[in-house]
DNA sequence: CTCACTTACTGCACGCTGCACCATCGACGA
DNA sequence: TCGTCGATGGTGCAGCGTGCAGTAAGTGAG
């Protein structure tokens, strides 16, 4: 017996609370937005609405475009309580997955250059994130989709903005001090101890200064 | 057919790569530094490294303590040049998984309060790994069980500490931001698309400065 | 009319998780 | 000496989730 319903369920309960969309729409409109925080493949999305219909948080219609046949979910009553009552939840802890960290973290194993072309290919996905995400956060208000949701979207984007650009900055300054290295396993003069003592202090006096 | 190795293995063969572990001490160095950037389950930890021996990248020895059995694996020269050959592959990019972002993106579903509380607990959960990493950056180097491998863990460090960083200041602000609205639906006076237009202008200048 | 792109899905192998379950070892106190 | 508790060292299984291949119809540009 499934666990009714899964996160992503709750995620897409979640749009269906916005408004109506077939499931083509849902897959689209989780990769423009939900993607950056809940990213999910489109093959999901044509499963999990079928579970929230099952236990009645949703109901689909089917239409037909010509002779193709589509499917239209909506939220229910019982639903919007779900989801409700959901929000109230603890939430699991933030999950960050990232081959290029690993990379960094086994750069011994290779070379000097293998660990800089990793370094300027974190600082270019940054780059491409924070471009896609400015782009998004500059659409006039009167071209939202939902504008009446436009006040937490500028909540949203700022910690997303956020996050790319504590990468970025890294990302500059590792590949500047990396490029003083004399190898992947060998720091040359690089007093990292140093270093790694002064960030550690400053997360602290950023923790007690709140 | 699996796809040998998956990016765990390679996780896995960078581990055996700086000496050989038991599985039991596999999963223990995994949690604690591998999962914060590539979490995975300890279940996980007693599949994998059997892969790694039929694909010949490791070797498993057999052993005992009284008659307990264990499993001891190494890497094999062949492990070492897959490794090496992986680091110049590219990378996947980068996931961030939240549901408690997730939960703010909704929160108009909800009431202020709920909110609220999502906010609290985000700023703690920042505050929690703030935390042990700063614990893990305060170690002295004498007692680092491999002293050889500091700087890449100090770079390693520098980035998990500030985006935990960023996180944490965008939660002080946003709670702060919140308080004067009238409901999670409805900002109040608050003016979020001037704020984002700010936090674009600031995001699209620090890629260029770089 | 053709071709490329979008819309709208299904099947399947495989990665991965969480939980339940099993068993031994070593240290500690009653 | 016995009980028991935490660390060690695993396996089985249901179910979530991904990526890719495959199928098919509508739509617009040239």
């Amino acid at each position: 017996m499934p666990s009714v319903p899964t996160t992503t369920g709750y995620a897409l309960l979640g749009l269906l609370h916005v408004r109506p969309w077939t499931t083509y729409e849902l897959a689209k409109q989780m990769q423009r937005s939900l993607h950056w925080f809940w990213p999910r493949a489109e093959r999901r999305l044509y499963d999990e609405p079928k579970r929230l219909v099952a236990a009645g948080l949703a109901v689909a219609r089917r239409e037909h475009t010509g002779l193709r046949p589509r499917t239209v979910y909506a939220i229910t009553d019982a639903g919007r309580a779900a989801l409700r009552d959901w929000l109230s939840t603890p939430a699991a802890g933030r999950v960050v997955e990232s081959e290029s960290i690993l990379r960094v973290f086994f750069a011994d194993a290779g070379s000097l250059e293998q660990l800089q072309a990793g370094l300027d290919r974190m600082e270019a996905e940054a780059i491409e994130r924070i471009d896609a995400l400015a782009g998004l956060a500059e659409t006039p208000p009167d071209d939202l989709p939902f504008p009446e949701r436009g006040h937490i979207t500028a909540l949203l984007l700022r910690l997303l903005l956020d996050e790319e650009l504590a990468v970025l900055r890294w990302a500059r300054w590792a590949r500047g001090t990396v490029a003083e290295w004399h190898g992947a396993g060998d720091p040359g003069s690089w007093d990292g101890a140093t270093d790694l003592a002064a960030t550690a202090a400053r997360a602290r006096a950023a923790v007690r200064g709140g």
